[in-house]
Formats: structure tokens, C-alpha cells, sequence
DNA sequence: CTTGACCTTGAAGCTTACTATAAGGTCTAA
DNA sequence: TTAGACCTTATAGTAAGCTTCAAGGTCAAG
């Protein structure tokens, strides 16, 4: 059966292959065998398995919670409650992220409308707010 | 005048001891004297400067940032365009992060949507979705 | 004069997801 | 057989913003 090396499997991922070896320590992915001399060699699963990975990384998973999701995916019969609950939970936090990110950016915009860019530093209304004695 | 010691003046404002010894390293904030046996002693100056920056860290300044901001704070005849380049650069880069958070959010939700949490993780439309060979 | 709280410094540790380095073994092609 | 590309391992470095540690000096109270 076709199976590669790190250093392929890698390229075709366009990753490189500490970041496979470093997968393989935190648990999400091993080799489907090691040759004689030691050369990890996977199969077709694990570029399947990398793919996974990568989607979950782009909806903001942590590698930890990722391992986890790969845990339950290899168990079928395992609940998807579970699942359920991290995907809730990263909504949540995303979520939290995304309402804190905006009232910082409010408070900016209303900064930099305040201020003309123009003149020294003494009298720049930005300036003059983070060092007002208020809230 | 009245000077307070690196502990007063740490937890007044609620922080530990390091993080001013560390702010110090960074060029932040640095005590108005040392005693003879070299105790840093700071003066009332130093309480508003550490308000200026929680303040800009609470608006998502990073300290390298808000070092700047200080100097130029700092130097009251410096153009005040150099502070609404930091501000405005500032807003550009929540704006990107808003938006790609957003963007996992909704993908989440409708994946959330899409499962029931009930059953095993054979038939979990989340990880189905994750799985798949598309995109 | 001793206890204990506080201060000093430099250095290391924490988190996350890698990336790089060193020192060495393996494999393939010419 | 030898060059060079690839693999192995363990270890260290990166960013940011601290926190903790170790070893020792200082200061006020009792």
C-alpha cells in the first residue's frame, strides 16, 4: 500500500516536518509505520487526518481541543454531546473575543475622529484621553 | 515630596512588584529615584503613567506601542500625526481580527445548528463537516 | 539583635504552535 | 563509493507579557 514519507507527506500538506513530529507529541497524529530504520511512514489517513487539523485550526480550535475532536472522531460510538459542547464553547469565546475587540476598536475610532493628525502632541485629544484620571 | 517603593506603588494600582521592574526593562516606566541603598522610589508621576497604560493596553496598544505613545507623549512638541498613525493602524488590525473571528463564529454556529448533540459521533454532522474533502 | 516583610539582581518558566539547530544515521543515484 | 538529500533524536529559540525563583541586602518593630 502507498505509503510516504515525513518529508512528503509534508510537502503535499505544505507544511513542514517538525510540524508533523510536533503533531505526533501532542497526540494527533502518528505514523501508520515506522520502516526498519525509523523513518516514519503514513498513509493515505493521515493526509485526511492533517486536512481535519487544518479545518479545525481555521474555526479557531486549539490543537488541545483538536486532539480531542480527533479522539472522538476515531471513537464512532462515542457521544457527540461532546462535541456539541466544544464547538459552544469556542462560539462562546469567540463570541466574548469578538465583543471586546469591537468596543476597543469604537473607542479608537472615536479617538482618531477626534484628533486631526495635525499640530504637536500637547494638543492631541488621543493622548489627552489615555492620560485623563477618569473611569 | 512623596515617594512610595516599588510594592506601594504596585499594589495601589494592582499589580505585582515584577510587573513594574519589567515595564522598566521595556523603557516604560522608570522611578523617579533610588534610595542610597538603591531602592527605586517612585513619585505621583509614576501612578498616572501606569493608568496611561492600562488604559492603552485596555485599547489593545501593545507595550512596544504604548512605549511609543509615552515618548511621544513625552516630547509635547512632537507631531501629533505619528499618534493617529499608531491609533488608526491600531483600528485597521482589530477590524481584520473582527472579521476572521467572525467569520469562524458564524461557520461554527451553523455547523452547531446542524447537531443535535444527541448520538454517537459516527453520525455528528460537526465532524463530518471537519472530515470532509471539500474547500 | 533578631525576625519578618520588603527590596535588589539575573535568570528561568509560562503559554501556543511551531521553527531551527546540532549531531548523527539512511538512502539513492552516478 | 561518495555526494547530497532525506531521515532520526533531543534541545533550544520565537512572540508577549508577565510570573517565579534563587540568593542575598535593607529596614522597622519589638
Amino acid at each position: 500500500m502507498d505509503t510516504v514519507s515525513i518529508g512528503t507527506l509534508a510537502k503535499d500538506l505544505g507544511l513542514g516536518a517538525g510540524t508533523l513530529r510536533y503533531y505526533e507529541r501532542r497526540g494527533l497524529l502518528s505514523p501508520a509505520q515506522r520502516t526498519a530504520s525509523g523513518y516514519r511512514m503514513y498513509d493515505r489517513d493521515a493526509a485526511q487526518r492533517l486536512r481535519f487539523i487544518r479545518r479545525a485550526q481555521a474555526l479557531g480550535f486549539s490543537l488541545e481541543e483538536i486532539a480531542e475532536l480527533l479522539a472522538l472522531h476515531d471513537n464512532p460510538h462515542a457521544s457527540a454531546r461532546r462535541v456539541k459542547r466544544l464547538t459552544e464553547a469556542r462560539i462562546t469565546d469567540l463570541a466574548t473575543r469578538i465583543r471586546d475587540l469591537e468596543r476597543m476598536k469604537q473607542a479608537l475610532e472615536v479617538l482618531a475622529a477626534s484628533c486631526s493628525g495635525r499640530g504637536q502632541t500637547r494638543e492631541c485629544p488621543i493622548l489627552a484621553a489615555l492620560d485623563r484620571d477618569d473611569e
